[in-house]
DNA sequence: GCCGTTTTCGGCCCGACTGTTTTCAGTCG
């Protein structure tokens, strides 16, 4: 039987709301399935473990009896006999044709039951005959639209991008509009304000009392590719890179409740919007209005909202609905870290292997960042492509950085190596060149593939070396489209737990791993955890707050990253639990 | 289909913009 995880459970839930809703269910019913997926998707444990063990599937939240049956039968038997059910109603591949902007749920069943269609290439190609104009609500412009939509997803202008490529832009667009005298407040909302790994669209707020000249403004960015669509208050852009930008505009007094609204994520506010029910009123983008007479109420920022409800502050890098509120109402929320609070890192690399910079311009990039320590960790004599250094490299490196130290003191210096883990699970040196070294992060960067027991073995080994102070990017994944290796990361997580092992949370934004979810996890079975940038260039020491925010995201606080300590004390927590 | 500090039944968030309309459905976030 394949053991089918998470992303594949939501991923069927998830499909299954789509169907029932070109079906034209009940739209609560579909809503089920969709909270369901997404609550499955965010989930800091393994599914089939949990259901493995005999635990009760409708403790998780979403899940209740209709559906806690569902996984039951696909987990038991592989299949699912209400899939197979509507399947044979509704084409699946109609989940694909949802995907296509401006297609929804009303558009796909017409053009299935009265063209055919169930394929994107037949959207594609009716629009191309101009058969889709004859549709009910539809006309020429409609369908212009639509086959320009779908030639973008062919040319892969649309997707999710990662944050280094999302950060830079929501930054460009911030600062060309804070220009404008009308701009009173301005903020990228959305999953990049939440430091989401990886961002859809672009979601900038503005409070103003002139909106006019501020789309007019965004309109004529030298970014802005194309306008999708502008009113008053809001406008949408394609930028040169596909990616969309969304502005909003509110008043002044609407700031607050604005700001909350757009940043989300979505299940967040709707339990939010909840609260507001309970007590009375109904909230939106604008206000929290009382509902026995109308009066509105506004926030000038977004603490004021929460505290409204009785909700410490809650950042937005955990408004993910994964307990949050719950906590916050218990004054139970983690108390984060800030990137100030990293005192050095142990995982980088020179010139020696795949870096750009020397050794010497590595030391001084991260004094200058402020750190007391940095670990130069080249690569291993395995990792042909990235010019990994030999044993006798090594020896003649020790001297180099001897001599860096010498000339830079202000910083303490070690050497290190990012060891392979070979594909047959041993390390790329032996005990007796390890011992040498000051510092050994090990790596499974090749043999991604292999199958789950042979993948967890390697980094079960390497986790239990005696020598390997730390694990880099647990995962190996590299967004926003390769996933990681399929490591049974419960098992990993609990034996560097054991073992004292340090977990990285490698702070690239194409890495960003280990995961929010699973820093989690780690933080629950008491890992150490350690935030490092993996720079091979000294700008690179400027993604620490990628980094910084993923820990975040996971419920992490100073005390659960070593690196927050200043040298001595990290040193004093090098030794391993044996 | 899920859920419960009003509830085991009867609720379930809300508004902007567009295109095709003669007053609004569909899509999106």
């Amino acid at each position: 039987m394949p053991r089918f995880n998470n992303q594949y459970i939501a991923k069927l839930f998830a499909d299954i709301g789509d169907l029932l809703e070109i079906k034209g269910e009940n739209r609560f019913k579909v809503l089920a399935y969709r909270n369901a997926a997404d609550h499955i998707e965010n989930l800091s444990f393994d599914l089939y473990d949990y259901w493995e063990s005999g635990r009760d599937l409708r403790q998780i939240e979403g899940i209740g009896q209709a559906i806690s049956e569902k996984i039951d039968e696909k987990f038991k038997t592989g299949k699912l006999g209400f899939w197979d059910k509507l399947a044979a109603e509704i084409p699946p591949s109609l989940v694909e044709v949802l995907a296509v902007p401006d297609v929804g749920p009303k558009l796909a069943k017409a053009m299935w039951e009265q063209l055919g269609i169930i394929s994107v290439a037949e959207v594609k190609a009716a629009a191309q005959q101009g058969k889709l104009a004859g549709l009910p609500r539809m006309g020429a412009k409609s369908e212009t639209r639509i086959l320009a939509n779908i030639e973008a997803l062919e040319r892969r202008e649309t997707g999710r991008v990662h944050l280094g490529v999302a950060w830079p832009l929501a930054m460009q667009i911030v600062a060309a509009l804070k220009e404008l005298p009308e701009v009173l407040h301005i903020e990228p909302a959305g999953s990049l304000r939440r430091m989401r790994e990886t961002i859809g669209d672009l979601d900038i707020v503005v409070a103003t009392e002139k909106p006019a000249p501020i789309m007019a403004a965004f309109k004529k960015l030298p970014l802005a590719a194309e306008v999708l669509l502008t009113g008053e208050t809001k406008t949408s852009l394609r930028l040169s890179n596909g990616m969309q930008a969304d502005l909003r505009c509110v008043t002044p007094q609407q700031w607050g409740a604005a700001l909350q609204y757009f940043t989300g994520n979505k299940n967040h506010n709707v339990k939010i919007r909840e609260l507001a029910q309970r007590k009375g009123y109904s909230l939106n983008e604008y206000a929290l209005t009382r509902e026995s007479d109308g009066e509105p109420l506004f926030f000038a920022d977004e603490a004021a909202l929460y505290e409204f409800f009785g909700l410490r502050y809650i950042p937005p890098y955990l408004r993910e609905d994964r307990g949050e509120i719950e906590a916050a109402f218990k004054n139970g929320l983690p108390a984060g870290l800030a990137a100030s609070d990293i005192k050095g890192e142990v995982h980088c690399h020179s010139t020696w292997s795949d870096g750009r910079n020397s050794i010497e311009e590595m030391a001084r990039a991260a004094l200058a960042k402020g750190y007391q320590y940095l670990a130069i960790t080249d690569h291993s004599q395995s990792l042909g492509v990235a010019s990994g250094l030999s044993a006798e490299r090594l020896a003649q490196q020790r001297r180099e950085i001897d001599e860096v130290q010498a000339r830079v003191p202000a910083i303490r210096l070690w050497q290190g190596s990012e060891v392979e883990v070979r594909a047959d699970g041993m390390l790329d040196f032996p005990d007796e060149v390890l011992a040498q070294l000051d510092y050994v992060v090990a790596s499974v960067h090749t043999g991604l593939r292999q199958d789950r027991d042979t993948l967890t073995r390697r980094a079960l080994a390497a986790i239990r070396n005696p020598h390997v102070k730390q694990l880099a990017h647990p995962t190996g994944r590299l967004l926003p489209r390769r996933e990681g290796g399929d490591f049974d990361l419960e098992q990993v997580i609990q034996a560097a737990a054991e073992t004292g092992t340090f977990l990285e949370i490698n702070a690239s934004p194409e890495r960003l791993d280990l995961p929010d979810t699973h820093v989690r996890r780690a933080i629950e079975l008491g890992v150490r955890l350690i935030i490092n940038c993996d720079a091979h260039h000294g700008d690179d020491f400027n993604n620490l707050h990628f980094g910084v925010a993923t820990a975040c995201r996971g419920w992490a606080s100073t005390e659960n990253v070593v690196n927050t300590r200043p040298l001595e004390e990290f040193v004093g927590l090098w030794k391993k639990n044996r």
